[in-house]
RNA sequence: GGUGAUAUGGCGCAAUGGUCAGCGCACUUGGCUUAUAUCCAAGGGGUUGGGGGUUCAAGUCCCUCUAUCACUACCA
């Protein structure tokens, strides 16, 4: 509890502000947080609350923070505040993400060296040293948005995956999986690249721009059935040879080939026909459904003797049709004979994959350069082709750098066992792509080429022809990639794919379709987790080997490898001072800092086997994002740490990041978890759409259209930045930052010379903004408007300003100028600025009258109906909110308080109330008025303040530093309100809108015919539509009265025959009664005269016929309005109908003039700068038309204007007169201070 | 290619299948304001991406096409 004391109370203010600058609240706040310790006290305070479980996903150190960051972060924060004022106890520990391939290849392009260099020029000690300091080089950056942003999360005790303890429970999980038989080598299909040397992860594949269409020499080949007891039946009726065809789109292969794959059910024809190229008679098989793609319907059938070698038709028959079951186990003749496979190949073999779309419906089949590929000869029991090279090992035919081997890279027993020195020595040592070859330049084949003519000459081709397709390409070297056989190791995750996809199916998802769709789908069509990468700088595999790999150690902690390496050590396999000073157990920094999980030390580190032999770390490092999805585990060190508790740690209530993450980190922790804990890692998940650029285009530093967050929060102040972000759109969808770095603007005058007639000056336009390219689409839009629509210039501009790019105002003179106006700067004004403006409304009285919420609540039942309305809403209002944070909808809470606090709060409430606060008693209702009001605001200040952190806290304390009312030192220790029930009325919530409605309804009437809304009117009627309607009104009459200047509210009742009414049937009653005549039944209803609607009402049923049918309608069935009075100004509104009397009697004038005078008289005072409770003497210049309305209403003025004295001078010789105009009247003006 | 999302005045967004498609910005014209905020009224500006279908009734449901974005993929 705070103590205030006495005097200290008496002489507090309500802080007033000058003007709003919520980035200078910004800061402020921020500062006193640190102070106070405000984030660390969130916690404290709720210690001993339940947990809401909270996973931060740990970015990058390496890169520096980004718009999008603060986009995640928002959410994140907005959640996690929520929460703490729900009274959960929200631990936030930050982590940071340091292992990787950005982090190496910033620090080979900061050292100038490749990964060829690693350990040759550099240490890999040195160069892994470099990477750990490189890694944190923008964590300064980070902390400082961090802060700037408000997003509270523990910076002091983050997680860092090179932690030597993080990188020990990343070896205890991989441990518990390779005991469970998870984890497994494997030699695999991988995309490598021969330009870089280097496989590359499907993360690198997916950086911006790798997929890229290339035109390639496609190549449909003839692969030669061999005609044997299993095919004998496809040769009985013919005469030709024989083949299957096939298509490839990298003929490279093609001598790799060892296998034709078909679809087992799939229907294929046997084709008899012409060589294309040659003019032999062949028979061919392929899919029946791709024969139109090979053969002209017009020459099915023709004859096949007319045919001659080169003549474009060429006459085909289908000979028969069978499944590609039938001819699976088919075998042919190799197409490429340069090296034999070691055991039998060329199989027709069946593929799961095969499809109809393109190609023939066979797939030729290369397992070293396939995935797919590999899987289906393997399961076939088909061998790919494997060379051996000259030290013996098995390789692919293309070697590393991308080219065919040479013959004496190649084991000698092999060249002689296997190759075809004849026909090989040709393409051996040639490129497979002439982007992998150095001296390539200027060359105008290729090998694809090459191989393809090869073809045509050995009559082996059938069609020869160029292709575009989309193919990755290494972003590093920006050549195409190669899919290439590579040892690696992988995570079984098949293994536990249908666990995977129920406990999926238990997580909330926002928005769900991520979670059932693209998540789900991705579980569905799930593959192995390739966990291997052959770098340097990430955790090393902690799996020991024998050099034949018969014996296997998978090391699960320090401690345990301290134990092996006794072990080793004794027999002599490694020496002895490894590590000295780790003492296991001692889990303190300093100690895990004598240690180094990484490489090359672990590397050095040499096992022993059970039979003596020497265990070698296998050389692997792990998938960074391993990393990341092992942190709820690792981040406790768990479970060398924290086991005990672990249950209040695990799983994860709520994680957030953007959906780019979806196959990243949302996976891994999924995978890790489902496999570790055989649960959820996350309960809840907010996956945010893509922060753009406002004309919706990806954000990237390359394109300079990168929103840098810093400039942004100092613009704007972070709460409009995360307000904007929160409101704008809901957080899966895309969000386009709308927002301008003001610049120079240069403006040039000319005489139009557009249009040739007018006399209008012109303008060059130039844009407000940092981008030059919008700056020329500026000019280019204005001329292509002057251009295509004969315009002059000025309109051109009138026509760009439409774009909402610039707001123009063209001044008499022709100069034009220049406002800008964006989304935020709209936040800033409309929601922060109303709410600021409303508080300061409140300081400025409440200071006047000495408010300070000393005195008890006035009872709920004294208060008046304006208050008892607004607490109304407001009550409605913090269920609403509290409903849609705890649904995650944070769009729709901030959306409703905007709402709340513009249109109830600032325009209505305050805006009737406003003369409730001004000068009179300090009575009941006064008092009544400040306390509805400061409960507003508070309140507003607690339910806002998860998304508007810092200036929601400015506004409560301003608050609760004066009248000492709660105790919380800041909004984030409060409380989320609990709604009262009892406040909320909708039967006055609902009159209230009437009233609004009605008014307005007026204010549209008195435009129509121009009378001033200072101007009194004597009444309205209102036809009555409900049995409560006029009770209703009644209660808020004095309400519509004031604020459209009527005086006096007439209801007429249904009986006044006065009234026409119009009537419409209500589809969603008779829609489904009468379905298809619906139509007629409506123009039956509407054709009803004014004595039938009567008799309806008065009988509350009537006949019609519609469609020769009777039908019987009540007065359910339709809506009745009262559309006119005749003789009368009447507007409608849905059902309310108001009709004004537009009479002005002399008397109304004479009021209306003193109404006119008395806001003369006012902005007099505000332009003389007097204080709003300075007394006035006022002057004014006699004037025959006006004098008798002063005299009339002179007590009202001066009650109004708080004048003591008015005087009617006939002249003055003083010239500080004001000349003012009053219905067209002209007099003058003066008004005094009084001294007194 | 696959999966998902999106498509509604110039721009940003709304609309349990129910009959004038709303709101904000911008633009034009008025008005209220003892509140440096905001608001009110009027106006111009929409074939709700195209085409089919279901239905008495479609922006909304279904099909199809197109475009954009993201994720994903060596499908030959």
């Amino acid at each position: 509890m705070r103590v205030i004391l006495i005097d200290d109370m008496m002489n507090k203010k309500f802080a007033e502000y000058k003007q709003l600058d919520l980035a200078k609240i910004n800061t402020s706040v921020e500062k006193l947080w640190e102070k106070e310790n405000t984030f660390a006290k969130s916690i404290e305070t709720r210690k001993d609350n339940k947990p809401f479980v909270f996973f931060e996903g740990p970015p990058s150190a390496n890169g520096t923070p980004g718009i999008h960051h603060v986009m995640a972060r928002t959410i994140k924060d907005v959640v996690c505040r929520y929460k703490t004022l729900s009274g959960f106890r929200v631990d936030r520990k930050a982590g940071w993400d340091t292992h990787g391939l950005p982090v190496e290849l910033s620090v080979e392009k900061s050292l100038g060296i490749t990964k060829e260099d690693i350990g040759k020029k550099i240490s890999v000690k040195e160069y892994n040293n470099t990477c750990r300091t490189e890694v944190m080089k923008y964590t300064d950056q980070w902390e400082k948005l961090t802060e700037q942003m408000g997003y509270w999360v523990d910076m002091n005790n983050p997680y860092i995956t090179y932690d030597n303890r993080y990188i020990e429970t990343v070896w205890h999980l991989l441990k518990k999986l390779f005991d469970k038989g998870l984890l497994y080598k494997g030699y695999t299909i991988q995309p490598y690249s021969p330009a870089a040397g280097t496989g590359l992860s499907t993360h690198e594949l997916n950086q911006p721009g790798c997929y890229r269409d290339v035109k390639d020499t496609t190549a449909v080949s003839l692969f030669k059935v061999i005609r044997n007891t299993k095919s004998e039946k496809y040769f009985a009726d013919i005469e030709t040879p024989l083949f299957i065809i096939a298509w490839t789109t990298t003929p490279w292969t093609l001598p790799s080939n060892t296998a034709l794959a078909v679809g087992p059910n799939i229907k294929y024809v046997r084709v008899k026909t012409f060589n294309p190229y040659s003019g032999n008679p062949i028979t061919i098989v392929l899919c029946k459904d791709r024969v139109s793609a090979y053969f002209k319907t017009e020459s099915q059938n023709a004859d096949f003797h007319e045919y001659k070698q080169g003549d474009k038709n060429i006459p085909w028959q289908i000979l028969d049709e069978f499944s590609g079951k039938d001819i699976v186990g088919l075998e042919y003749e190799q197409l490429i004979d340069w090296i034999k496979p070691k055991s039998p190949a060329f199989r027709v073999i069946p593929g799961d994959y095969v499809t109809t779309e393109d190609g023939t419906g066979i797939v030729h089949i290369a397992p070293t350069f396939g995935a797919d590929d590999a899987r289906v000869a393997k399961v076939a029991g088909i061998p790919a082709l494997i060379l051996d090279d000259k030290d013996g090992n098995m390789c692919p035919m293309v070697d590393k750098q991308g080219k065919f081997f040479e013959i004496k890279e190649l084991h000698p027993d092999f060249v002689k066992n296997f190759v075809n020195i004849e026909t090989y020595t040709e393409f051996a040592g040639k490129y497979v792509k002439n982007e992998y070859d150095p001296n390539a330049e200027g060359k105008e084949t290729s090998t694809d080429i090459d191989i393809a003519v090869m073809l045509k000459q050995q009559d082996k081709a059938f069609r020869i022809e160029k292709h575009i397709h989309n193919y990755p390409h290494c972003w590093r070297t920006d050549k195409p990639i190669l899919y290439y056989p590579l040892d690696s190791w992988f995570i079984k995750t098949t293994a536990v794919k249908e666990r995977l996809i129920e406990l999926n199916k238990t997580i909330n998802w926002k928005p769900a379709s991520t979670g059932e769709g693209r998540f789900g789908k991705w579980l569905e069509n799930l593959v192995d987790w390739n966990l291997s990468r052959s770098r340097f700088w990430g955790t090393p595999l902690p799996i020991w080997s024998t050099e034949d790999g018969n014996e296997r150690k998978c090391i699960g902690s320090v401690a345990e490898l301290m134990e092996e390496i006794k072990k080793s050590v004794a027999k002599g396999c490694m020496k002895a001072d490894f590590w000295k000073g780790f003492v296991p157990e001692n889990f303190s920094a300093e100690n895990y800092e004598k240690i180094d999980l990484h490489r090359p030390d672990v590397d050095e580190i040499v096992l022993v086997a059970s039979d003596g032999k020497k265990m070698f770390r296998e050389p692997d490092l792990i998938d960074v994002w391993f990393d990341s999805g092992a942190m709820p585990y690792a981040q406790w060190h768990w479970p060398f740490e924290n086991a005990e508790n672990f249950d209040k740690l695990f799983p994860a209530d709520f994680i957030a990041e953007g959906v780019d993450q979806t196959r990243g980190w949302f996976f891994t922790l999924h995978a890790i978890s489902t496999m570790i804990s055989d649960s959820v890692s996350y309960k809840n998940i907010i996956s945010n759409g893509l922060v753009l650029d406002k004309d919706g285009n990806k954000m990237s530093k390359r394109l300079g259209n990168a929103v840098d967050p810093f400039l942004a929060i100092e613009k704007y102040g972070s709460d409009a930045v995360r307000w904007y972000m929160i409101t704008n759109a809901q957080a899966w969808d895309n969000l386009k930052f709308d927002w301008t770095i003001e610049k120079d603007i240069s403006i040039n005058i000319d005489k139009c010379t557009g249009c040739g007639v007018c006399e209008k000056s012109a303008s060059t336009i130039f844009k407000i903004d940092n981008q030059k390219s919008t700056v020329i689409n500026g000019e280019k839009d204005v001329q292509s408007a002057m251009e295509t629509k004969k315009l002059c210039p000025v309109d051109a501009i009138n026509i760009v300003s439409y774009k909402n790019e610039w707001i123009k105002v063209l001044k008499e003179n022709g100069n034009v100028e220049f406002h800008y106006s964006d989304s935020i700067i709209e936040v800033q004004r409309k929601f922060f600025g109303t709410l600021y403006n409303t508080y300061n409304f409140f300081a400025l009285y409440a200071n006047i009258d000495q408010f300070r919420y000393s005195e008890n609540d006035i009872d709920f039942d004294k208060r008046p109906e304006l208050d008892k309305w607004i607490l109304s809403l407001l009550n409605s209002l913090i269920k609403d909110v509290k409903n849609c944070y705890e649904n995650y909808e944070n769009t729709k809470a901030g959306r409703l308080i905007q709402d709340f606090v513009i249109d109830h709060l600032s325009n209505w409430f305050v805006r009737l109330g406003r003369k409730r606060y001004w000068g009179g008693e300090y009575s009941e209702d006064k008092i009544s008025a400040y306390q509805t009001l400061y409960t507003c605001l508070i309140n507003i200040a607690k339910i806002a303040s998860p998304i508007a952190p810092f200036y929601m806290d400015r506004l409560y304390r301003d608050l609760i530093s004066v009248t000492g009312k709660e105790e919380f030192e800041s909004v984030h220790l409060s409380y989320f309100p609990v709604a009262e029930e009892k406040f909320i009325d909708i039967a006055l919530e609902e009159r209230m809108q009437l009233a609004q409605t009605i008014s307005s309804m007026i204010l549209s009437l008195r435009r129509k015919v121009s009378i001033k809304v200072r101007q009194p009117l004597q009444k309205i009627m209102i036809p009555i539509i409900s049995d409560n309607f006029v009770e209703q009104i009644q209660k808020v009459q004095h309400i519509i009265m004031t604020e459209t200047n009527i005086k006096e509210i007439e209801f007429l009742s249904d009986s006044s025959e006065i009234l026409v009414k119009k009537i419409k049937a209500n589809f969603k009653v008779l829609g489904p009664k009468y379905g298809k005549i619906m139509k007629q039944v409506s123009e039956a209803i509407m054709a009803m005269s004014q004595k039938d609607i009567a008799k309806l009402e008065k009988e509350s049923k009537f006949n019609i016929k519609a469609e020769g049918q009777e039908i019987t309608i009540t007065t359910e069935d339709v809506e009745i309005i009262s559309e006119d009075i005749p003789g009368w100004l009447v507007a409608n509104e849905g059902k309310i109908t108001v009709a004004l009397d537009i009479n002005v009697t002399p008397e109304l004038i004479a009021e209306g003039i003193a109404r006119e005078f008395v806001n003369r008289i006012q902005n007099l005072r505000k332009e003389s700068g007097f204080d709003v409770t300075d007394k006035i003497n006022i002057f004014i210049i006699s004037h025959p038309d006006l004098d008798t309305a002063i005299t009339e209403f002179r007590e009202y003025i001066c009650s109004q204007t708080l004048a003591n004295s008015i005087k009617i001078i006939n002249k003055t010789e003083q010239n500080n007169y004001v000349v003012v105009e009053v219905n067209n009247f002209e007099t003058q003006l003066r008004v005094e201070r009084c001294i007194n």
